[in-house]
DNA sequence: AGTTATTACGTAGAACGTAACGATA
DNA sequence: TATCGTTACGTTCTACGTAATAACT
């Protein structure tokens, strides 16, 4: 069989994002690695609607995917982000911080396509254009 | 068994990410919102080598799915971001663009882990530490 | 009962690796 | 022919959505 990688080792209700990459074991400092620009954007539209549902609906999913994604987070960062509370999700001091580097990490992501975007039609691009 | 196999709808070499995000149908303006981490990693590490091979090998994955990344990015951005030489791969203009923000993109994901790490530390966390 | 987030479960799809291919010198 | 990137193909694993559950007011 040809791909064949992580052998598993499940301890908890573990989640999996990639492919569980080659050596990154789970606390090696694996930076999040494992997590991708959706991710961030999730976390953001949670902490700024303190509430998974209207945040799903932001976001054009449903609410057990986004709350994954913040489950996801929280394990890979090792800490809570959030206190649930009856009214829904409030930040906790460690969502707080994460919150203002996810910011800026999205805005980082779309200077960087926009850039890229003007340097290709500065230089006489290839892919076809709107129309 | 769950596994399928896909008929896929290919019009073209097509590569899809996640799951076509509902309305986002290509163009509307999904800055890189289908890129993850790992890509950007790919990114750098080709562009840092010049040769996929090489740049594969430091990441522990094969040439297939590496080169398959970059050509994600370059049709996620519309342009090419690499010239194909006889040595392997050089960066265009629109590359180097990328590049910066790339690391400086990999290094805010790296300053926010940390981050949110010892807000967790400093706030006496809750999931289970070293040892 | 009416909220909320989360877990269970099944399927579609994304991504890997092996192998075959194509282009260039 | 040798070396590089890419495409083909089959399998594994991730991630969605629907439905059921849990916790709290």
């Amino acid at each position: 069989m040809p791909g064949k990688v992580a052998p598993a080792l499940p301890e908890r209700p573990m989640l999996f994002w990639h492919h569980a990459g080659a050596c990154t074991a789970r606390s090696s400092r694996a930076s999040l690695a494992r997590v991708s620009i959706t991710h961030l954007q999730s976390f953001v539209a949670v902490a700024e609607e303190g509430h998974v549902g209207r945040a799903a609906r932001r976001l054009h999913i449903t609410q057990p995917p986004l709350s994954r994604h913040i489950l996801a987070l929280e394990d890979e960062l090792g800490t809570p982000l959030f206190e649930r509370v009856p009214k829904g999700m409030r930040l906790l001091p460690t969502g707080e911080a994460l919150l203002q580097h996810a910011r800026r990490i999205l805005e980082e992501v779309e200077v960087a396509a926009r850039t890229v975007r003007e340097a290709a039609q500065g230089s006489g691009a290839s892919k076809p254009p709107p129309t």
